[in-house]
RNA sequence: GCCCCCGUAGCUCAGUGGAUAGAGCACCUGGUUGCGGACCAGGAGGUCAGAGGUUCAAAUCCUCUCGGGGGUGCCA
């Protein structure tokens, strides 16, 4: 139970008891909030009073003095007391909050946990780039928010499978297959041009030398339709090898890569077409085949299979989502899409409609685009010479930890400037040092504990740890549970970085205020030592299991 | 045209029904005979785009207007 939870089960059974002994009138409970407040009111505080005025006919300032009145005797809380115009403030106890020292130096990196969850089985898809060359740097939002919720989701209690859907079938990969075709070619000294609408990029290039230096001209030898094939999955490999390369060094990794192709190998995706055929959701018209949409509330019909016989990017999403759902048994999908996809949420909700699967059981997240800026200027990240900006090239240049860090820093519907200077910048303007620097800081001063020749302090008495910015510093750890769970809710990863950037703010404010390693005082040193290494067991898990960051002991 | 997102301090942005709207940067004042100053404290800075509405209570929910972005294919 987390803090919120166990106050707002306070509130509960207070309510419970003035209903029984008729203090309060009988109301079905309501849902109780507990929400951090100012410290002027308290540390926790309540409006269901406000929310309880209607339906009990009473004053919500009455009704508050009653749940104040009833509340049971516990050790959190030290003063409930009722504010105007209803809202009850709640202050924790000092004693106990700094025995939550102990409850984190006792459970380690999984004291934030919790169980929310239930175990329910989720997946999140994310990335799921088509894989016909190296990852755009926009890419990397996706891959940063997909994996940081894929963390947070499993830190509150949910089964989590992390998984890229590789679009190794359709129009794309065809042409990736004749692009890589007469750059094989090219390379052998012949001249077959590229395709028009083909891939234009400098890497082409290198991924054709690459297989004519391996294979040489047996490509050439054979017929072009076989070696366009042979060639495609040989593109392939080194693609996702890339890929697997780059997603590892941003600290991002996949459960599963699942192929569009094995869909219609092993025929669920006739499977899933038989299924809505019988539903009476597919008609022919137009020498295509359409699903009816417009049955289920949609605004227009949608193409399923195209006149030229290849089924449509919306064909394949059905069966794959069948695929998820019904074969692979998720309680719960979440993709992570760009902005741009928006226009496909509907036609997704009305899928899930015809599979006869509940729409809420899939979640679409947007995310806005990024751009990139060197300096405040805009640097384009696709070229009309095909050439990309590279989640390579900007994670070559500035590290994996500005870049998981600064793409937190906005909310999922927010634009991103991300600056390449500022990203390195050791300045005020770069929040990822200044967290950073907390965890470091306080290595620093464990290593000088040590060298001064403490050893041992687990005997230190933790409820000495009564000063205001102790207590300020332990009442902004205590909300870390709370916040997976809204972080997990609404999700939202970027209430991870405000958050870190708040708890090391309350640190070197305990800094100013607290000298740890003081000879002069033996037994506040030992306390303080448990406050501290227990705040760096924080961070530690803060940075490196839920942001994917580094937490470095110097800097 | 229709649909979605955004508009909050000089700048970049948090805040999805509660109390006096917050942070960082920039600006102005200060702080170390100290465990790492990559730090800290204080000040100044607001018609929450505008107008109506719902509510005991609105930056937050609803309607309209204005401004910015995105979507609206037998592409993905």
């Amino acid at each position: 139970m987390t803090v919120r939870q166990d106050l707002a089960a306070l509130i509960e059974k207070a309510l419970g008891k003035a209903q029984d002994i008729g203090a309060l009138p009988q109301f079905p409970p309501p849902p109780v909030e507990v929400t951090p407040t100012k410290p002027q009111f308290g540390d926790y505080s309540s409006n269901v009073a406000l929310t309880l005025a209607r339906v009990a006919r009473m004053s919500p300032l009455q009704i508050a003095e009653i749940i104040r009145q009833h509340m049971p005797v516990n050790e959190m809380l030290s003063e409930v007391s009722v504010a105007p115009p209803g809202f009850l403030n709640m202050r924790l106890d000092p004693i106990w909050l700094a025995r939550r020292v102990e409850d984190i130096e006792a459970k380690g990196r999984t004291w934030s946990h919790s169980s929310v969850g239930r175990g329910k089985k989720v997946q999140v898809e994310f990335v799921s780039a088509n894989p016909t060359g190296p990852l755009h740097f926009g890419g990397a939002r996706n891959a940063v928010l997909g994996d940081t919720l894929a963390r947070v989701l499993a830190a509150v209690g949910y089964e989590v499978q992390r998984e890229y859907y590789v679009n190794d079938a359709g129009t794309q990969m065809r042409k990736f297959g004749e692009t890589l075709y007469a750059r094989y070619a090219q390379a052998l000294g012949e001249d077959i041009p590229v395709p028009e609408d083909g891939y234009m990029g400098q890497y082409m290039v290198e991924y054709g030398r690459h297989i004519a230096a391996q294979h040489g001209r047996r490509f050439l030898d054979m017929d072009r339709e076989k070696a366009i094939e042979a060639l495609t999955d040989l593109g392939l490999e080194i693609v996702l090898e890339g890929l697997k390369k780059d997603l590892a060094d941003l600290r991002v990794e996949f459960d599963n890569w699942f192929s569009e192709r094995s869909l219609y190998r092993d025929g669920t995706f006739e499977k899933v077409l038989a299924l809505l055929r019988e539903r009476g959701y597919m008609y022919e018209k137009d020498g295509a085949v359409w699903f009816a949409a417009t049955k289920l509330g949609g605004d227009k019909d949608e193409v399923i299979i195209r006149s030229t016989g290849e089924p449509g990017y919306f064909a394949s999403d059905i069966a794959y989502h069948y695929n998820k759902f019904v074969l692979r048994g998720f309680d719960w999908v979440i993709d992570v899409w760009a902005v741009d996809h928006q226009g496909h949420v509907p036609r997704m909700k009305i899928m899930m409609q015809a599979l006869g699967l509940d729409p809420d059981r899939l979640t679409i997240v947007l995310y806005n685009l990024v751009t990139l800026k060197r300096h405040g200027q805009e640097v384009k990240l696709s070229k009309r010479s095909g050439d990309i900006i590279t989640l390579r090239e900007v994670l070559d240049e500035v590290g994996p930890d500005p870049i998981r860090f600064m793409l937190l820093t906005r909310s999922n519907e927010s634009k991103i400037d991300f600056d390449l200077g500022l990203a390195v910048e050791e300045t005020q303007e770069n929040p990822v040092y200044y967290v950073q620097y907390a965890h470091t800081r306080i290595a620093g001063i464990l290593r000088k504990a040590r060298s001064d020749g403490w050893e041992d302090w687990s005997d230190g008495d933790v409820t000495l740890l009564t000063h205001p910015s102790e207590q300020a510093l332990l009442k902004k750890i205590i909300d870390l549970p709370d916040l997976l769970i809204t972080v997990a809710d609404r999700l939202e990863p970027h209430h991870l970085t405000y958050y870190a950037q708040e708890l090391a703010t309350q640190f070197h404010a305990f800094y100013r205020d607290c000298r740890v390693v003081d000879p002069a005082n033996p037994e506040m040193t030992k306390a303080r030592l448990r406050l501290v290494a227990a705040v760096k067991t924080i961070f530690a898990h803060l940075l490196e299991d839920l942001l994917g960051m580094s937490a470095p002991e110097v800097m």
